[in-house]
DNA sequence: TATTTACTAGACGATATAGTCCATAAATGT
DNA sequence: ACATTTATGGACTATATCGTCTAGTAAATA
């Protein structure tokens, strides 16, 4: 990310809360302007620190973007693994719980600016949008997929092709409130109205594929205390 | 959107070809390279027009944006209707294309940076990025809904929160598709690709919501034709 | 014909930004 | 002590873009 330092030598060390306040500042600057509306010079004001400072640390600009962004990915983490339960009720309130959780970080304005700064640099550093995007949906699909996979083996689910199913289930869970929020149409959907949208698609993605057929009351009964709780 | 004449009065008029050369060349660029590295003597460049010329038509470069995204918004146009059919067959075929025709055109790279740019520029033109949203997506899960909600009255399905639904089929046609490739993550997926995965998702809500429960076989019959069809 | 406006080509001023240079001070290892 | 490296702040260069201005030409109306 920055620059080496040949291990071990004499002089002054670097400052390493330095460095991190310029990668703060960028980092803040970035979303909050883009890239092309930011100077080096408001980053090293932000920083507390001299423009020198921040040409010592990053040759250029696009190292800066760079490393802004090696850092975000890095420190971006999911929620907490999407584990099954011992029975289909436990299972799937984690599973709602997951995507209340994954709704809700997608509807955050940092994320939604981070996308999409990502996405308009994507030509630029194409390796890190590509990692952007498995450390971030990419990897909560697969787990998704691992979950629906397990509940089929289970013999609760009949789904075939798992992946498609996972992702239409993401998708369905986030609609098009990501596009809407870009737009500055409408505002942040509130904590009930995201467990509502994420329960219906539950209900929908059950109600399709679950081999209770014949036992639909069942079902039902299942599905309406996955409507009551938490909400 | 550009100055405008008093009437009728002496004096050359203007040129309305160049005015569109203008607005073509402008908006190729904005989306190639965004707004701030397109240059006003690019635009004109790619006009085959002086500088001067683009400053007599647009007092200044946000007024050319706006008036490129205004005249992008009023040739935007969905496809034709979404009808429902006299039975139900018709019906979904009907939704299927419709779908296709939605994923096919979201896929495409233009309307990728159409997309992009216009979120970029929300917050400076408020009124476009809603405007744009009306004229795209919200119309289409409009339309989308009114054909659930159709479906529904003539007891086909019993869906209750037509919109809400509407808005997940909509996003389960999609998938991640878009987050893909706005990072360059994959390629856009072929036709076949995209009928498999509007048709799916619209499986999955049809055994979720359709009416015909103990009829199951009969479903299962027609979800088979849907999936033949067109594929 | 006279007037008015559109268009061209280039020069121009104002402004702003990327990135460098330098002299100096501070912090560290030998 | 001394060499070495980081950090500072300011001056500095080079470049680029916006938007204007000018002078001349073309095309329309009255």
């Amino acid at each position: 990310m920055s620059e080496k330092r040949k291990q071990r030598g004499p002089g002054r060390p670097r400052d390493p809360a330095k460095l991190e306040a310029i990668l703060d500042g960028a980092y803040t600057l970035f979303l909050r302007h883009g890239v092309p509306a930011t100077t080096m010079e408001q980053v090293a004001e932000r920083a507390s620190v001299s423009k020198m400072t921040v040409y010592k640390n990053f040759p250029d600009k696009p190292a800066l973007l760079a490393a802004v962004f090696e850092r975000k990915i890095k420190t971006m983490h999911l929620p907490e693994l999407l584990a099954v339960g011992e029975d289909l009720d436990v299972s799937l309130e984690h599973l709602a719980k997951f995507g209340e959780i994954i709704v809700s970080a997608c509807s955050e304005p940092e994320v939604l600016r981070m996308s999409r700064l990502m996405a308009q640099c994507a030509d630029e550093h194409p390796r890190l949008a590509a990692t952007f995007y498995t450390a971030g949906r990419g990897e909560s699909v697969r787990r998704l997929a691992t979950f629906l996979k397990n509940l089929t083996d289970r013999g609760f689910l009949s789904i075939d092709d798992t992946k498609l199913a996972a992702e239409q289930l993401f998708a369905a869970w986030l609609g098009l409130i990501e596009h809407r929020l870009n737009l500055g149409v409408g505002a942040p959907p509130s904590a009930d109205a995201i467990a509502k949208r994420v329960r219906y698609a539950i209900e929908t993605m059950m109600r399709a594929w679950s081999t209770d057929t014949n036992a639909r009351g069942a079902s039902k009964a299942r599905l309406k205390r996955l409507r009551r709780v938490g909400v």
